[in-house]
DNA sequence: CGATAGGTTGACTTCAATCAAACGACGTGG
DNA sequence: CCACGTCGTTTGATTGAAGTCAACCTATCG
């Protein structure tokens, strides 16, 4: 405990509580949705609780507005893989064919706005200004996907984790302050990154060590931006 | 030798070498291009070319003909992830945004048809069941790229070698008789599945002292399916 | 207060990586 | 034809990174 205060500095470091924001605006995301609006229904789930399963017709896609979501698949010996962790103004569920292939799960207790997937179909057969977005966001869902593959397929746990930082340090859920609110817990980072939660917490931990970082629980401050680059950051050549 | 004929039973069995067929009719995929055909122009590549590079602006998509292409990414320190492997009949860099965001090779001799992306996106504003299958294809491959993530993140490398193998006999490679003709050598293999070159060869030689396959080289005969599908199959929940 | 959930740390094990050597197939040139 | 070099593959010995098993700590909550 005096450790953990000795590393933070000051615990006042993690006292500015910062409340999530709604949807923010400017989210080039959401707009995709904007032409279904009135088929929009607002729905709650409480952490934890599944939104869809994998297998279930895929009915409706989502989009976030306040909380955090994640997609999961599970094999049947209880290995588990989580694939994404969606934020406020993150859709999910978009591209799918006549069934999830994922199960999307509330890390938190999440609002979240639903929509059916016919009436998106629709509407991107009506509105070629749409489909063409729609294009654009598999695309670029492709390519986050292909960089996921490299980080399970080809980095270090230290890699790993330290680029799953940055990445989540770059999705508006830090403020100026470098000070990063994690929404998941140890269990969720670690079916992400392909690791198990005691080789997160270690990597973690020596992260702190090297003053690279300082950890609350959830909190997480970046002491070091440039270190945590250098180890995470290993860009494609 | 001797080893390798007695686990194979006869050599005849892998007589046979059947030639790799062009463009197998009624494959969906390349149908998608059907509206661009008089923008297609040929191109072929010698093994181990590279057909583009990451970063490259994405002028084309390319359509396989004859022969085998990798996706590549790399990191600056030499490691490697194959993404995918494509076969006569498939599609690439079909979903780009401006650049290419991993390289194409080939993995032998290739032939390919190569399009303007150009003019996919203005076929596609025009068309909307263009437009349409294009969405389809994209959800497609968003489900394969999260497959190879549980497979990256969460499966053993036997597991992972056998899910390959069958992966690639359902993917027209095989003939009725369980002979499989892998056209990427083992180093190909190992920088797709997350593995070393060394760890896929006992991956294999495992599975071939179980008598579920038997090696010559590139050739693989699949002697008992179900035995693979055991070990490589453990689906989804 | 005790119970529970999540997080951290330590000791030990294991699966896959690394290092090293050798083999077989193939092509080239003497 | 054979010697030689190269490339891809296989196998063995050893190491090492991450997993497993276990204990304990800390917050939170009824």
């Amino acid at each position: 405990m005096s450790a953990t205060l000795q590393t933070i500095g000051q615990r006042a470091a993690f006292a500015t509580v910062k409340a999530t924001p709604e949807v923010p605006s400017g989210t080039e995301d959401d707009a995709i949705l904007a032409p279904l609006a009135r088929h929009g229904v607002t729905v709650c789930a409480d952490r934890n609780e599944e939104i869809f399963v994998e297998g279930e017709t895929a009915k409706y896609c989502y989009c976030v507005i306040r909380g955090c979501v994640r997609t999961v698949k599970l094999l049947e010996d209880g290995r588990r893989q989580v694939g994404e962790f969606m934020l406020p103004g993150d859709l999910f569920a978009v591209e799918s064919l006549d069934a999830y292939d994922f199960a999307a799960e509330a890390v938190t207790d999440v609002k979240l706005r639903r929509y059916p997937r016919a009436a998106l179909e629709a509407a991107a057969d009506r509105d070629r200004c749409l489909a063409r977005r729609l294009r654009e966001r598999s695309a670029d869902r492709l390519r986050s996907a292909r960089d996921r593959m490299v980080m399970l397929g080809r980095r270090t746990a230290a890699e790993r984790i330290a680029g799953f930082l940055l990445e989540m340090a770059d999705r508006r859920n830090m403020d100026a302050s470098g000070l990063l609110d994690l929404p998941m817990n140890r269990t969720d980072m670690a079916d992400h990154l392909g690791l198990t939660i005691e080789t997160v917490c270690r990597g973690l931990t020596d992260l702190r060590r090297h003053g690279t970082i300082a950890i609350d629980r959830a909190r997480i401050a970046i002491r070091d931006p440039r270190a945590l680059g250098a180890i995470g950051q290993k860009v494609l050549h």
